[in-house]
Formats: structure tokens, C-alpha cells, sequence
RNA sequence: CGGGAUGUAGCGCAGUUUGGUAGCGCACUACGUUCGGGACGUAGGGGUCGCAGGUUCAAAUCCUGUCAUCCCGACCA
């Protein structure tokens, strides 16, 4: 490609508009173009970067023996409904009307419609297992878009379905998704995580994430992980073992329960500092309401904090929240800071939207004109407390020197409404191996989920069986942010003059830059590189315009391909100059040794073993992350 | 959805307080000089100031509404 026909509209300032480096970068270099929040143009540079990442993803499916097909973008609404999705998915969804009425959706995800092709397509388990995937465009209206290409509306997804006949063939299709993906990434020149993750919505119990660790900002998931034993899991499923901390109030509060005045003390700080103890000896309560309608109580110490997601999965809820202080006053009569249940009485029932989930209910008998009674579950972490600190929803008070019961019956009671309901903690121990936990931000570039029967369930999509009966598919889905795979790599590979891609997924892999474009000698010599990098296959671009040098190197820069050649004054001997991209490295060489080196070095980052033993060293084995 | 901010040339911004002929830098066009790290000179082109109402002799500027974009929040009793 000759630069001067190149269309790629760079900018010399950051779009104000971008926030994070990766949609900075690719603004300015030219490879992306805003349409409307969270939508963007790909220009050509981006597409070729697409395309580079889509035929790694492509070699790797195919060569896992998936199978390619195309699905659309655009789906009724009855294959949601059978799923049961179009009631549960919310607003991310977009929904709309064709010109009979009917409803339709665009697709943020292809269960629905995998499902239902299966079921017409497969009839015996002679047929199975089978992997499809396909390489499409995907909606989610997302709440807030932002992180540029990180997070938009719209984005471009590989998704693959695999239906077997039982669990333990899953299994094994499982883990050969997760070696293809170790692979695709690593052939991407990504260094990427396998950590357990929680399922979502999307339904399923196994499932995990890959993840680039980025260190900075623009990661926008926690990840914990340990470096001794390769435990690994994201912020919404992992576990930790607290470090040792105070939880006996007797030395502070002595044995004897006693309600304490604690003016202003709404929040967990003002209150360690009002009663003097540390925040370990709270046994703070939220107040969550789970779908909308039902309130439910959570206990945990009061130097953690919740982790919602593992809250929601506890209840069963398909959305929960806070209460208001409208909604205090309401269920537990009391205000924000002094909502607790000291003082109340304790049942073991189950009430409405609850059952099978959690069976303790605390009631406010002592306050009988309000009926009050809320579900309780505890985090593991409040059990051992002892003479600690809980509010009694009297507004300037609390409780110190609380107990739990004693009796057997109480004590089962507690324990089974127990839950690992903490978010974990840099610092904490690795729940396997009690090593230290590290934790580091990460954007997820990939995910495999067992989804089980959950969606041939729903859509009654079945199967034939050797014996004769019908059987349910049991599947399971692996995606991969291809669009967000090329973002991440920007954030990860870039520097102050701009990106610096790795080779396999370089828009180009080398910029031939003549120094004077006037200059007779320095121009055949470029153009003879520039054409013998095409017939060997080297995707490059010659500087063909009239511009200074400096004008030439700064756009190679911004644009960030790996390899520039340099055609300048030693062009009169036929030296030429190359500088590699990512670390400044330069050679002169005889115009005839450039094109064998540049092909050593697109051998050396393209070779499969190689790569892997470039990222040997901060690789953990992906055994030691799985469940 | 709540809070905050911003919409003026392709991009980045000033001008708005105090109403009076629409500006700067970059980019673009032409010519000349320059030519290995975002050159310089001269001369140009390009904007119904987000949109719609209103106030006024007169609105980028004041008022009302609306749309768009960005940030923060929508989680820690």
C-alpha cells in the first residue's frame, strides 16, 4: 500500500472524547472513527487488524475441529421468549418492531438461535458432538459504553456452541477450547490469564475468563491470582482466606450485651472511631432488595465488602441493589448506618422468592405494629465473631457485646444461611494453597462456559439417544472478543509516539520509508524492497509522499508497525537502515540481507513454540486455574 | 436513571461574564524555499456558532425547550 492512498485520517491532538489509550491511539493513528456513543467505524487499517486476529481465531477453531456458519444479526423475539431470556435480559437488549408488529431483536449473544438450528439439525447422537461457531457482529446497549472499542454497542464476537451427549464429553470439549484459546491468544502475541469466573446470566456453573493483565486503568476487571499454586479467578467468583484479624470483642466490650450510644455513626469509619475498636468487630447489615420487590439482609464483617455478584447468585435474584433510605425506613425501620437485627427473633422458615435459598428470618417481635421480618444470609466471615458490634435499627445507638445463640438448633440455623458473600482482597491467602493473593486489573478477551442443559432445556431441544429415548443437548459456549482483542492489545503494546503492534496482527508489518522521495537511487531501492516484501508475502507500506522524514517516522510511529525500513543516505551503497518498533532496535544492512531478516523476524513471531516459550516464564499452567 | 460538564471549520480550542461584521493553532489548496525526527514564507479556501423556539433594532453571547457527546455515580449502612 502506498501511504499516499492510504485512508487513514490521523490527528495530530487526542479526540477529547477519548479517555483510554487504546481509543486515543487508534483515533489518532486513523484506524477508528466514532458514529454515535459506543458505535465506531473500522477504517482500513482497523479491518486488516481484524482480519488478522479473525484468521488466527479461524485457524485455531477449525484446526479444534469446529465447524464455521453464519448466524443472524437480527432475531424474532420468539426464540427469546421460549428461552425465557426476553423476560429476564433488561435493557441491554435492543428490541424492536418490524413493519408487521412483530418483535425482533438484535443479537447480543446466539444461544437462542444455536439452539433452535440444533435442534433441526441434529436428531441422533450419531451427529454428536459438534462445535459451531461464527464470526459476527453482536449488540449490547450497554449502560454506559466507554474504554472506547473496550466496551461499545456494538462489536465483533466469535461465538462457538458445542453439543454433547453428556457431561463428561463437555468436559473434554472444554478443555479443548481453553488449549485453542491459549494458543489464539498466544499466537496474537497476548499474554493472557485463564481465571475462574462467575456465569452471569448467560446460565451454567463452569465457566472461566481469559484475561489480559494490563496493570493500569484501562484493565476494567479485578483479578486475583496466585503465583504459587496458578490459582486464578476474577473479582466476582474469587475467594480468599482472611488474615488473622481481631474478633473477639470481649477486651473492648466485655461479655455482657449493652446498647451503646453512637451518635452520627452512619458509616463503618466514624463508627470504629465513636466505640474505639477495630471495623473486624462489626457485624455490619445490608439491606438489598432482590429484584425489585424483596428485601433480605446481609451480615458481613465490617471491614469487608460485599461482592454483589456472589450476593445475587446466593438469592437466586436476577438483579439485586441496595435499599434506599426510603426503603429502610420501610422493612427495618430504622436509617442508613443502624440497620441490624439485635434484639430480634429468629425463625427458620422460608418466605416467598426465597425458597430452597435461605431459610433464616429474623422478625421484630418487639415491634409488632410494623410486622417486620427479613430473610438473613451471612457471610462466613461474621460465624466466629464474638461480643461484637451490631446495630438494633434504633437510630444513635448499637448494640456491643452481641453473642449468637449457642444452642444447637441456632447454631445450624446460622451455618446453613452461611455463604462465602465477600469480595476478595489483595493480601488475603490463595483459598488453595494459603499463599499471599495478588491482585491486578485485566481486560477479558475470551470466555468458555459449560452451559449444561440449561437452553435445551428451555427450548426442549433434543436429541435421539443410543437407547432409544429422548435426550436434551448438553452444551456448551466459548466467545472471544475480537474487536476487544485488538483494543487490548493496543493498551498493552504501546508506548508515547503510539502502537506498536505485535507482527502476527500488524495491519502491516513493515513501513519502507524513503527518506527524499526526489531522490532517484533511494526511491528504486525502496520500491524494488517494497515490491520483493509483497512477492514474499510481507504485507508493507512504502512513504510515497512528498513529505519531510520526520513527517514519515512519526506517522510510522503512531501507526505502529513493527518493521520500518529506512532508505536514506547509505542508499547510494545499498545500506539501509531497519528499526524494529517495540524496543528501538536497529540494523543497517545490505539491501539484499533485509528482506531474509525481515523474514526471520516474522518466522520468529509468528512460530507457535517459539511464542510459547516467549511467554513461558509468566505463564501459569492452565491446569492449576481450572475449577 | 441521578449528578457534573461540553457542543463555535476536518481536529484541538478562544470568544459567551458586559449582545454590535466569527477568531487562533493544526490540517487543507497554490507558489517558492527547505529536506534523517511532526519545516518556513506568501497568498488562499472552508463555519446558517448542535437544533428549535423566545427576548431584542441587533443573539455564538440572554431566556426556554430539545438533542448529542464526555466524566462521575447508580455498590459497602
Amino acid at each position: 500500500m502506498r501511504m499516499s492512498q492510504l485512508f487513514a485520517p490521523t490527528l495530530r491532538e487526542n479526540p477529547h472524547e477519548a479517555e483510554v489509550v487504546s481509543h486515543q491511539l487508534l483515533t489518532r493513528a486513523g484506524y477508528i472513527r466514532q458514529i454515535a456513543r459506543g458505535i465506531y467505524n473500522y477504517l482500513p487499517l482497523m479491518q486488516r487488524v481484524m482480519k488478522k486476529v479473525e484468521a488466527i481465531v479461524r485457524e485455531e477453531m477449525d484446526r479444534a475441529g469446529a465447524q464455521e456458519l453464519l448466524m443472524p444479526i437480527m432475531q424474532p423475539a420468539d426464540l427469546w421468549i421460549e428461552s425465557g431470556r426476553w423476560a429476564v435480559y433488561g435493557k441491554e437488549l435492543i428490541r424492536f418492531k418490524d413493519r408487521h408488529d412483530r418483535d425482533c431483536v438484535l443479537g447480543p449473544t446466539h444461544e437462542e438461535v444455536i439452539t433452535s438450528t440444533a435442534n433441526n439439525g441434529i436428531h441422533s447422537y450419531k451427529q454428536l458432538p459438534v462445535n459451531l461457531y461464527q464470526i459476527q457482529n453482536k449488540y449490547r446497549d450497554e449502560v454506559r459504553p466507554r474504554f472506547g472499542l473496550l466496551r461499545g454497542r456494538e462489536f465483533i464476537m466469535k461465538d462457538a456452541y458445542s453439543f454433547h451427549t453428556s457431561q463428561a464429553d463437555l468436559e473434554r470439549e472444554y478443555d479443548v477450547m481453553a488449549e485453542a484459546y491459549r494458543r489464539i491468544f498466544l499466537r496474537c502475541g497476548l499474554d493472557t490469564r485463564m481465571v475462574q469466573s462467575d456465569s452471569g446470566a448467560i446460565g451454567g456453573a463452569v465457566s472461566h475468563e481469559f484475561m489480559v493483565l494490563t496493570q493500569t486503568h484501562s484493565g476494567e476487571d479485578d483479578v486475583y491470582y496466585c503465583d504459587s499454586c496458578g490459582y486464578a479467578a476474577n473479582g466476582e467468583r474469587a475467594e480468599s482466606i482472611l488474615p488473622d484479624a481481631t474478633v473477639d470483642g470481649q477486651a473492648i466490650f466485655g461479655t455482657t450485651e449493652q446498647v451503646v450510644d453512637t451518635p452520627d455513626c452512619d458509616d463503618i469509619e466514624s463508627l470504629t472511631k465513636c466505640l474505639k475498636m477495630p471495623a473486624s468487630l462489626i457485624c455490619k447489615a445490608l439491606l438489598y432488595i432482590k429484584d425489585e420487590t424483596m428485601p433480605f439482609l446481609v451480615f458481613i464483617r465490617g471491614d469487608l465488602e460485599a461482592e454483589e455478584i456472589k450476593v445475587q447468585n446466593a438469592v437466586a435474584a436476577n438483579h439485586i441493589r441496595l435499599a434506599d433510605a426510603d426503603e429502610v425506613a420501610e422493612f427495618a425501620h430504622s436509617a442508613k448506618g443502624y440497620v441490624g437485627v439485635a434484639g430480634w427473633r429468629m425463625c427458620n422458615e422460608e418466605l416467598p422468592g426465597f425458597e430452597g435459598r435461605v431459610s433464616l428470618v429474623y422478625r421484630a417481635e418487639h415491634l409488632k405494629e410494623y410486622h417486620l421480618q427479613l430473610p438473613v444470609l451471612l457471610d462466613s466471615s461474621v460465624l466466629n465473631l464474638k461480643n461484637f458490634a451490631m446495630a438494633n435499627n434504633e437510630i444513635g445507638k448499637h448494640v456491643v457485646g452481641y453473642n449468637w445463640p449457642h444452642d444447637r438448633a441456632s447454631q445450624e440455623l446460622l451455618e446453613t444461611n452461611t455463604f462465602d458473600l465477600k469480595r476478595a482482597r489483595a493480601g488475603d491467602q490463595c483459598p488453595t494453597c494459603l499463599a499471599e493473593l495478588n491482585m491486578t486489573r485485566g481486560i477479558e478477551v475470551g470466555n468458555i462456559f459449560q452451559l449444561g442443559t440449561k437452553y435445551s432445556e428451555a427450548m426442549s431441544a433434543t436429541y435421539t439417544d443410543e437407547d432409544g429415548t429422548e435426550k436434551h443437548f448438553v452444551m456448551g459456549c466459548y466467545g472471544i472478543g475480537i474487536s476487544r482483542t485488538a483494543a487490548a492489545a493496543v493498551e498493552r503494546y504501546h508506548d508515547q509516539d503510539g502502537i506498536a503492534w505485535p507482527i502476527p496482527i500488524a495491519p502491516y508489518v513493515v513501513s519502507v520509508v524513503p527518506v527524499n522521495a526526489d531522490d532517484q537511487t533511494q526511491w528504486t531501492l525502496a520500491k524494488q524492497l517494497y515490491d520483493d516484501l509483497q512477492a514474499a508475502g510481507v504485507e508493507a507500506v512504502i512513504d510515497d509522499r512528498d513529505e519531510r522524514a520526520g513527517v514519515k517516522f512519526k506517522d510510522s510511529e503512531l501507526m505502529g508497525f513493527p518493521i520500518r525500513v529506512t532508505v536514506g543516505k547509505k542508499a547510494a551503497d545499498g545500506v539501509l537502515e531497519v528499526k524494529l518498533r517495540e524496543g528501538g532496535d536497529v540494523k543497517e544492512l545490505p539491501a539484499a540481507e533485509v528482506l531474509p531478516y525481515i523474514r526471520s523476524l516474522v518466522e520468529e513471531a509468528t512460530d507457535f513454540a517459539k511464542l510459547e516459550a516467549r511467554f513461558k516464564a509468566g505463564q501459569p499452567a492452565a491446569a492449576g486455574a481450572a475449577s
